[in-house]
DNA sequence: TATTGTTATACTCTATAACTATA
DNA sequence: TATAGTTATAGAGTATAACAATA
C-alpha cells in the first residue's frame, strides 16, 4: 500500500495511451490500480482510513454482529489478514470484538459510537470521492454503466 | 503481489452485491483488483509473468532502446522500483540494458530474441485473459465501453 | 473431523531518501 | 545544479501453513 505524502506527484497522463497497450484490459487495469489507490488515499487522508478498512467499517455498520469470517468473505479477503485488519479498527476504538451468542469461537463484530461518528466523516470523504469519480466519467449514467461492467468482469 | 496455487479458491461471488456498498465505485474497485491479479496471474502461469513485467516487456519491444526511466514513467512506477523490476527481467535474458549512445548515464532496454519469443507466448496468454474478459463483459462494445469509462476514471 | 480465530512467514507492490556517475 | 540509475528501507496487501479452542 501506498504512503500519503505532499512531495508524490502522481503520473499526470496516461502515457499508456499513445501504444499498442491502450487497448488492453490487463494493461490498463495493472495501471488503474495505481491511480485508485493514491487518489482513494488522498480524499481519506482526514479520516485515515485505507480502502479495506473503510469497507469492513461499512460492513460491520450495516450488518452489527457479523463473525469476523463472514465479514472477510464479504471483502474477498482471508480471514488470516483480516485479523490484524480487525485489530487496527478495535486498537482504535472504532469496532468491538464480542463473544457470539451461540459459538463460542466466533467473535461477533459490532461498530462502537467513535465508530459510527468516524465512519459518517468517513461517508463524507467517500462521498468527495465518488463525486470526483462521477465527473470524471461524465455523470450517472456513465458511472453506473461503469460499476455494472465492472461487476461483470469481477462480479 | 499474489501467489498463483491450486488449492487456493478464488470467492465465487461478490458478496458485496447484496449491500449498500454495491453502488460504490471505491468499494468495488476495491474488491475488483484482488479479483484481477488472481484472475491474470492464473492466465499468465505459463510464461511465469506478472502484470507489471508483461506491460514493462510489451513496451520495451515496442519501442526499442528506450531508458529506464522513460518505461518507467510510461507505465506510472517510480524509476526506483523499476530497477528491481529490469534486473529479473535482465536476469531471465528477456530484455537486455545497452549503454546509450549519447548519455552515459542511461541504459537503453531492447528486448532479445528469448524476450520476443516469451513474449509472443505471453499475447497468446493475454488474448485468452482478453476473451474472457470480453465474455464476462458481454462483447466487444462492452469491453470498449469499459476500456474508454477506465481511461476517463484514471487515465 | 471441521471450523474460527490466530500466529508466523513469505512475497509483491509501492513510496521515500540518499548515494554515484554523469550531464 | 539537475538527472539516470541504484541501493536501502519501510509499509501495506495477500497467500500459505499450522496451532488451540470449540463445534
Amino acid at each position: 500500500m501506498e504512503k500519503i505524502s505532499e512531495t508524490y506527484e502522481a503520473p499526470a497522463s496516461n502515457a499508456l495511451d499513445a501504444c499498442a497497450v491502450a487497448q488492453s484490459v490487463a494493461h490498463q487495469l495493472r495501471r488503474a490500480h495505481g491511480q485508485f489507490t493514491h487518489r482513494f488515499l488522498f480524499y481519506f487522508s482526514r479520516v485515515n482510513l485505507r480502502p479495506g478498512e473503510f469497507t469492513a467499517l461499512a460492513l460491520i455498520a450495516e450488518v452489527p454482529g457479523r463473525k469476523q469470517s463472514e465479514i472477510a468473505a464479504a471483502m474477498g479477503v482471508q480471514r488470516a489478514n483480516f485479523v490484524s485488519l480487525t485489530n487496527v479498527l478495535e486498537g482504535r476504538s472504532l469496532i468491538e470484538r464480542r463473544n457470539a451468542p451461540n459459538d463460542r469461537r466466533s467473535h461477533a463484530l459490532y461498530i462502537t459510537p467513535a465508530g459510527a461518528s468516524l465512519l459518517a466523516d468517513a461517508r463524507k470523504a467517500e462521498a468527495d470521492f465518488e463525486a470526483d469519480c462521477l465527473e470524471r466519467l461524465g455523470g450517472t449514467r456513465a458511472r453506473d454503466q461503469f460499476l455494472v461492467l465492472l461487476s461483470r468482469l469481477f462480479g
